[in-house]
DNA sequence: CCGATAGCGAACAAAGTGTTCGTTATTTTA
DNA sequence: TAAAATAACGAACACTTTGTTCGCTATCGG
């Protein structure tokens, strides 16, 4: 909890020794979360798994909880930006005109299992990550669902319905990639939209 | 982890002591869960709050999640029992007929501050709790929605279904309660319907 | 009343955390 | 390429938390 001297800083760029650092520490605890759960990995453990000092992982990460922080930024940074990209490019939803939905397009990212993303969500602390998703997913869709869709039901509020359909969103991941992910992101890309599209 | 020799057996009932030791556990780590998260509450705590010898809160409880889920057990319990018979009486959904739904139902315990479970929601380990809460719910509206609602659409598999209603619901729950319960429960049922009823 | 048993608190080992310090290895830079 | 800078290392540390033991006291139920 202390102030600690940080000996990484922002915008400077990594040393070499710094990255490789960074990289092991991510690796084991991307290696770590995918089959315990967070609560129960320990600093050593990691400490142990990426092969480096105890020092130098406190000079990384103040603690557990920074370093999952962090690993999340590393994880979705990429595929949020992409996500916003393809919200300006193509809709929110599917069309006969625009076949690859927002949603569509995230589920192929996660089936690809990028940087091994699924492993960890497969994990027991699937949720975790889903939060941070959902997070960013909320925000993307708040915008979008706004300049959108003005002839929207007046009957239900902005808000419930954007919570809806991150939350909706985010669940149906969590129960496609615990399921062992059986279908197609177009397939599920079809499900979601039949049961989010009559809301709007 | 090792084997403890439990004082508390299953089947025969409490004595007065084990009944007022479990009520104070329960009562404190409830208003600890109220002002902050789970993980980071200490079983010291726990016991200085319940104001509880140290052995005999383990002679009660293994460990600190077990701790937890017995309360969620306590808390839910009855809830969910409710939760089934009035799916019996009355129908999943709000209708003309039956403007008692179970998920109107449901919402209405969780606002009557039933065994204080509100201030627990909206401290920062709801997500705990509303797992517990949703996998009951994902129970009962699998058994449910197979037994009614026959004609629902054949495109979208029945257990996609099942994990987005319950799935949302809690959803629904999160965001109704982290934003102070603006809405009452009639509302919310309202628009819950609003966007589930389309989809069958 | 009395035998049974729950609660108590001190004390403990074990494990985990966050930090320090002096040394070694690697990278930048000049 | 030599020198200054700095990241990594590992032993050692004080500290916190956990789970358990033991002997004593208070309370309960029959």
């Amino acid at each position: 909890m202390e102030h600690f001297p940080l000996i990484v800083r922002k915008g400077v760029p990594l040393d070499r020794r710094q990255q490789k650092t960074r990289a092991a520490i991510f690796a084991a605890f991307g290696g770590l979360l995918a089959e315990k759960n967070y609560s129960k990995i320990t600093v050593q453990e990691i400490i142990d798994a990426a092969n480096v000092g105890r020092t130098t992982f406190y000079a990384h990460f103040e603690t557990k909880e920074d370093l999952l922080k962090a690993l999340c930024e590393e994880l979705f940074g990429h595929i949020v930006k992409s996500m916003e990209d393809c919200a300006h490019t193509h809709g929110l939803y599917s069309d006969r005109s625009a076949p690859e939905s927002v949603f569509c397009h995230l589920l192929q990212h996660l089936q690809q299992n990028d940087k091994n993303v699924t492993g960890l969500l497969s994990g027991e602390s699937s949720e975790i990550f889903m939060r941070f998703f959902r997070d960013s997913l909320n925000e993307l869709i708040r915008s979008r669902i706004v300049s959108r869709d003005r002839k929207t039901n007046e009957e239900i509020p902005q808000d419930f319905l954007v919570n809806h359909i991150s939350g909706s969103f985010v669940e149906m991941a969590l129960w496609w990639i615990k399921g062992g992910m059986k279908q197609t992101p177009e397939e599920l890309d079809r499900y979601f939209c039949a049961v989010i599209k009559p809301v709007l």
